[in-house]
DNA sequence: CCTAAATGCTACAGCGACTATAGAATCAAG
DNA sequence: CTTGATTCTATAGTCGCTGTAGCATTTAGG
């Protein structure tokens, strides 16, 4: 009951074959058991880890955040504090990114709505990129795509 | 005056050196005259360029969109709607991509509120983390990092 | 029992948008 | 003239996977 294959994990956690395997190489995922032709068998530990990781990463975790929490996790006797503050600060990754993209948002509907057909030579939204670099850019940092 | 080195082109446009060869390589930037010694040579239009590449990217959008507009760019006479759209859907991935950090920042903030100390074996991020897989999980698309 | 489809295995290449490194040549300043 | 900065090419690495090739094994149907 407690013996699956790759494919019935995959199916369980809601993660790709070939994730799990990768998650594996990468020391994410313990090495499991192998059946005597070679093949993984996982039990139910592993569907949780998965189902840990998966939802990390929904959340926007990096990985090597997850790992980092999975650690924690393994050691129940930790306060929770250390959790609290990894939460924390991607709390605040996502609140940077999302005033970011905020300002994009704006800057996009400026552009459109200052926009009122006609040429390209006359189009507000090729001289905005071509002109007014300044208000997004001329941070030394790069913005991440969507 | 308009002839200057790949440096020089550097900080005039903001994009970094290596970059700006690597552009070149996926044919986004036209190859440059050279001096006798093979260094790349440089006029003011390649300032512009890269400018104009350098605040695409700032506003989130993708490399072969930015190749489309430097493409629609060239043709002046072409009319401004197909700008004008390519940025509307621009918008669009930005307005989808904030509801998504949104729900993500609700469900962090759930998590830091609730977590109230103690164990780690006690604590609702982990718990969060193992248990409620349900509430941003079960679409199959993948979130984008951050 | 036999076959065909599904599933599994390893190993490696590719994605996007760069960044980093190595090792050589050239240039500008003191 | 020497030193350090810049530039050159070429290659590998980043992240988080995904896709491919070419096998071996398992499972289901006839």
């Amino acid at each position: 009951m407690n013996q699956m294959s790759i494919g019935q994990l995959s199916k369980q956690a809601g993660v790709k074959v070939t994730t799990i395997r990768y998650y594996e190489s990468i020391g994410l995922l313990a090495e499991p058991e192998r059946s005597q032709s070679g093949r993984r068998l996982y039990g139910q530990k592993a569907v949780q880890t998965l189902s840990f990781v998966r939802h990390g990463r929904d959340l926007g975790f990096p990985m090597n955040v997850i790992k980092r929490l999975l650690n924690l996790q393994q050691d129940p006797d930790q306060n929770c504090e250390s959790v609290n503050n990894i939460a924390q600060e991607q709390l605040e990754e996502v609140q940077k990114r999302l005033r970011q993209l905020r300002a994009l948002e704006e800057e996009l509907q400026r552009m459109i709505r200052t926009c009122k057909g006609g040429a390209v030579s006359d189009c507000k939204i090729i001289s905005t990129l071509n002109d007014h670099g300044e208000c997004l850019s001329d941070r030394h940092e790069r913005v991440s795509p969507l």
